[in-house]
DNA sequence: CCAGCATATCGAGATATCTCGATTTATGGA
DNA sequence: TCCATAAATCGAGATATCTCGATATGCTGG
């Protein structure tokens, strides 16, 4: 695995701050009526705690799914993202294996 | 711990290379007559095997020194870097912790 | 003390990242 | 169809990082 693009987005406080929310669903507001059964939060919820603009947040959501760490999910004019939690093992492993000794 | 600045420190590609080089002495030529019993490889090696030029490489080593990942010791005019694999290690842990979900 | 070498620090230009507001795209409702 | 809302994309200024060459510092041998 190619941990360059990984870091990068690891490497900004608030990008790591989102994916420590997304751990637990009761970190942000409850869904919205009709929005019940959907895993994952929609981007104006992310938004509100993260308190950087909408272009921001959309931006910061992009990187970390390039990255696999979030999956986006659309459902109507909304996108939810949820954490990928094999991914990220993945990366840890990855990540431990790079810098450990043995 | 402060994930920040370590993290910075491992956004880099050549740093993470540098990182994994100290694993092994033997990925740098031997030591010099008199430095056979010092622990750790002298900044001109670590140069040589990265390509870079001399201050980008002392400014590296100062880096990764300051988020404690290498210890530095002086002797005569040579500086000696060496990976501290407890710090390391704490790192690790630390990262893994704020990135998986439990 | 001086010359020479290893390393550290300084200053700067090139490049990348951060973050925004404005605009565009997509969707759903009246 | 028109409008309102959510999210994505665009373009740009501010800031940070990368990396260099030049210079400074510290040490050693003569």
């Amino acid at each position: 695995m190619d941990l360059e693009k990984p870091i990068a987005a690891l490497n900004n406080p608030v990008r790591r701050d989102i994916l420590g929310w997304l751990k637990d669903r009761s970190n942000f507001p409850p869904p919205l009526p009709g929005h019940e059964g959907i895993e994952g939060v929609c981007v104006g919820y992310i938004q509100d705690k993260a308190q950087l603009s909408q272009s921001t947040i959309s931006n910061y959501m992009g990187l970390l799914k390039q990255v696999g760490f979030v999956v986006a999910e659309r459902h109507g004019q909304w996108t939810f993202y949820r954490r990928d939690e094999a991914k990220i093992q993945a990366f840890l492993a990855a990540f431990n294996d790079e810098l450990s000794k043995r």
